[in-house]
DNA sequence: TAATTCGCTAGACCGA
DNA sequence: TCGGTCTAGCGAA
């Protein structure tokens, strides 16, 4: 017997004749094999109401095999405060089957749609992309023994298993590839040939192409299968394979031209496995782990880690690295092929280069998060990268309950997800704010304010409505009671988590100041915490989730309510006037007060909060800018401040929204700019003058005209037809690709006075320079940007059109 | 196969 | 033709 310390990278099974058989995938210093679990069975649970059912199910036999359980052993686990059995089988298969006809005899089951591989993981607590100590036993197989491998003969077997905690770099190779493909009249995967590979890791960079005329930085290789197999053979050198939307389009695409080609695309000797994954798919690899970095980019996306208007490389190269990355067209990548033209090709090979690069990059940065959040959720980096986050939240969920002997609630039915759905929760509290320019301004939130309330009050589907005297206390506005004597399954995790996450920023601001060192490991764990808990609120309200629990839900907003306006009387009570706020956030204004001031309030509100809720200093700002509402009021959410360093800070504007034009947005900025930190309203005007002049000239180029707008479904599927559809329709007409989730840059454009808005829109590609609506965009892009802006300081639309101020028409401002 | 609610604005749509 | 209502999109937190 052997002991072995590995890297955990993968979980899978498979049949033999007999059984699923659990394997892992690990990586060790000197290889990486698959090692078999095979105590390990398929299992869920159940309520059963006597032990003569127990017996009645033992001796039964399921579906046309005629197999019966392998097992039912009494657990530890509870689930709806009853104890369970486990249901055990051999096969997956046989589980399926057991779990309709249990249902059909009327046996409450719990669990019984955990993947096997997953339930592995959550039952021995272990952690992808961390490490796993093993006991082993090599077994020699032979025919007629049960357990067969399927290539060699000696099977790694366990024995014993637990995490152990490692670095996780040391020994995994990265590496990146990217395809560029011959572009024909209508896109379908593999049907035109790859014209160039590039692959990107540390040790080596390269670019591959044929038949064409050989440039600096490019390997010519004989014709395109030879392409194929010379990037097989590369990337099967990597552990961990990396692409930007390998899912659907390269992967995919190197099995169907490998087809194609008569040879063969193998991942250590297996075809490449296309799974369905929601809408799209998702690419496995046999002992390889492919992560697809756009994926990754989705998911920073969502999370609000990130915010690009587009996905593609260029954007993300750019925003996130803030390095210039150059597009080419796929016209011009047939023609620079096509032609041999040294130049084009030069930049082509430079292109398919940077775009294996960025890749790799992206996996590179962002792979620590990936592994911090896998090792909290207890999955596969693969299943991580392609997660939801609601997703995640359960993962971590089941995992902890399973650890505590809590038995996870069922999914719940489309009927009861339709109820849920058609009952929304009360949400957050915004104040309305006062319109105008204003002056010194202290901005105070809470920290953290939905995750320190479940701990406070100690919200948690379990916690609910108990019949203790004593907790009588703990009820929140809306009327639910929760328990103050047993720490419920929220808030035990998420107060780890909090604190754990307190714990490691401070590590790592203290390692960064003393020693100067950006420790990304310390950074991910950190951030890998906040996204979950940034999540969990969502999850309690989401009408999938398994711990779908609408009073908590709604208790954890009554509550904040409640923090939030108390904290507004309170200020007001100590002489401050409230400006604003927005759920956590309260703004003052100052007036006479000082800093001191705000700083001792802050403190006096944090003696009366809950222990582990605190108000802290946002910041302090010299001015600040609300406006007036169309229809009247001031308007939430959407607000200027300028601090005093003269940063500028623009929430909620068009300035901040792709579905407005630059020259609309640039202009809103300038004349927000100019009013904050220069009190020049006059300059402002002027401004805006320029603008409308320029467009009215007719030689505003078109990208500072462009609107964005996410096309979100088919067209035949709108009921109103606003201007990004009928650009989408008529680009439609015109044989372009478009779909749900395609970005959409449109411009309105001159071509009949009494023609609707969207008949003048038309996709940004097709439009010439200088075919623009200039009155549209006075009208509706630049005016409607600045001029409530305008009219805080007194200044009218005429004002506006006419520049300076009409002497009359408004003296009182 | 999808985290939540609150809020603003534009432009189509529809009936008087 | 006008004005109210509805659809749609995106951002704040």
């Amino acid at each position: 017997m052997a002991k072995i310390t590995a890297l955990l990278l993968d979980v899978s099974y498979e049949d033999d004749s007999v059984n699923s058989v659990l394997k892992i995938f690990v990586k060790d210093k000197k290889e990486s094999y698959w090692v078999f679990d095979t105590n390990f069975h398929p299992y869920f649970y159940a309520i059963f109401y006597d032990e003569k059912e127990i017996e009645k199910i033992r001796g039964m036999n399921f579906g046309e095999e005629k197999f019966s359980v392998l097992e039912i052993k009494e657990t530890r686990m509870v689930a709806q405060g009853k104890a369970v059995h486990k249901v055990v089988f051999k096969k997956v298969s046989h589980l399926v089957q057991a779990r309709k006809d249990f249902h059909d005899i009327g046996i409450k089951r719990f669990e019984y749609d955990v993947p096997f591989s997953k339930r592995y993981l959550f039952d021995n607590a272990l952690e992808p992309g961390n490490f796993v100590e093993m006991e082993i036993e090599e077994i020699k197989t032979s025919k007629g023994k049960i357990y067969e491998t399927k290539k060699g003969e000696v099977r790694r077997e366990i024995k014993s298993i637990k995490k152990v905690d490692g670095d996780f770099f040391e020994n995994a190779v990265v590496g990146a590839f990217d395809l560029e493909t011959w572009s024909g009249k209508k896109f379908e995967v593999g049907a035109e040939p790859i014209l160039m590979a590039s692959i990107f890791s540390d040790d080596e960079q390269k670019v591959y192409s044929y038949e064409t005329k050989k440039v600096k930085g490019m390997e010519m290789l004989d014709n395109e299968r030879e392409l194929v197999d010379t990037v097989t053979k590369k990337i099967n050198e990597f552990d961990f394979i990396v692409t930007y939307n390998g899912d659907n389009f390269d992967f995919p695409y190197m099995k169907k031209r490998a087809d194609k080609l008569k040879t063969k695309f193998l991942i250590n000797g297996e075809e490449i496995r296309v799974k369905r994954h929601g809408l799209d798919n998702a690419v496995e690899l046999e002992g390889k782990q492919h992560i697809d970095a756009y994926q990754i980019m989705k998911l920073l996306q969502r999370t609000g880690s990130v915010n690009t208007v587009k996905l593609d490389l260029e954007s993300v190269s750019e925003k996130v690295f803030g390095v210039y990355k150059e597009k080419v067209f796929p016209s011009e990548i047939n023609d620079a092929w096509k032609t041999g033209d040294a130049k084009k090709l030069t930049r082509l090979v430079d292109y398919n280069l940077k775009d294996s690069e960025v890749t790799y990059k992206i996996a590179k940065d962002f792979l620590p998060l990936f592994i911090e959040i896998s090792k909290l959720t207890s999955q596969t980096l693969a299943d991580t990268t392609r997660a939801t986050t609601s997703q995640m939240v359960e993962d971590l969920l089941m995992k902890e309950a399973h650890l505590r002997g809590v038995v996870a609630p069922n999914k719940p039915h489309e009927g009861d997800v339709k109820t849920r759905t058609e009952n929304p929760i009360k949400g957050a509290f915004v104040k309305e704010p006062l319109a105008g320019l204003h002056e010194q301004i202290a901005v105070l939130d809470f920290a953290s304010l939905y995750p320190s309330i479940i701990i406070s009050h100690n919200i948690s589907p379990e916690t609910l409505n108990c019949a203790h005297a004593e907790c009588k206390k703990n009820v929140s506005s809306d009327g639910t009671g929760f328990c103050t004597k047993e720490k419920g399954l929220f808030p035990e995790i998420i107060e780890r988590m909090l604190k754990q996450r307190l714990k490691l920023k401070s590590e790592y601001k203290k390692k960064k100041k003393e020693k100067g060192i950006d420790d990304r490991v310390l950074f991910a764990k950190q951030w890998a915490l906040k996204i979950i808990l940034n999540s969990v609120y969502g999850y309690l309200g989401y009408a999938r989730a398994r711990w779908y629990s609408r009073e908590c839900a709604s208790a954890v907003t009554a509550w904040a309510r409640g923090y939030i306006q108390d904290t507004i009387k309170h200020a007001e009570k100590e002489g401050f006037k409230v400006l604003y706020g927005d759920t956590d956030s309260t703004f003052l204004l100052m007036g006479k007060k000082t800093k001191g001031d705000v700083e001792e309030f802050t403190e006096k509100v944090n003696k009366i909060l809950p222990e582990t809720m605190e108000l802290e200093i946002d910041g302090f700002y010299k001015r600040g800018l609300f406006v007036t509402k169309r229809e009247g009021g001031a308007a939430k959410k959407r607000y200027a401040l300028i601090d005093e360093k003269g940063n500028l800070k623009i929430v909620g504007f068009e300035y901040v929204r792709r579905d407005w034009c630059n020259a609309a947005k640039e202009t809103q900025k300038k004349v927000i700019e100019l009013v904050l930190s220069q009190g020049n309203p006059a300059e402002a005007v002027k401004f805006v003058r320029k603008t409308i002049e320029e467009l009215k000239s007719g030689n505003m180029p078109k990208k500072e005209l462009a609107i964005m707008t996410l096309l979100q479904r088919e067209p035949k599927d709108y009921d109103s037809i606003g201007p990004h559809v009928a650009a989408a329709e008529k680009a439609i007409a015109r044989g372009k690709q478009l779909g749900v989730g395609s970005m959409l840059s449109f411009i309105i454009t001159k071509w009949n006075e009494k023609a609707s808005i969207s008949d003048k829109a038309e996709l940004e590609e097709f439009v010439e320079e200088g075919n623009y609506d200039a009155n549209y965009y006075i009208e509706n892009q630049v005016l409607p940007a600045v001029i409530r802006i305008m009219q805080e300081l007194g200044y009218s639309r005429e004002d506006l059109l006419q520049g300076g101020k009409q002497t009359g028409l408004s003296a009182w401002g």
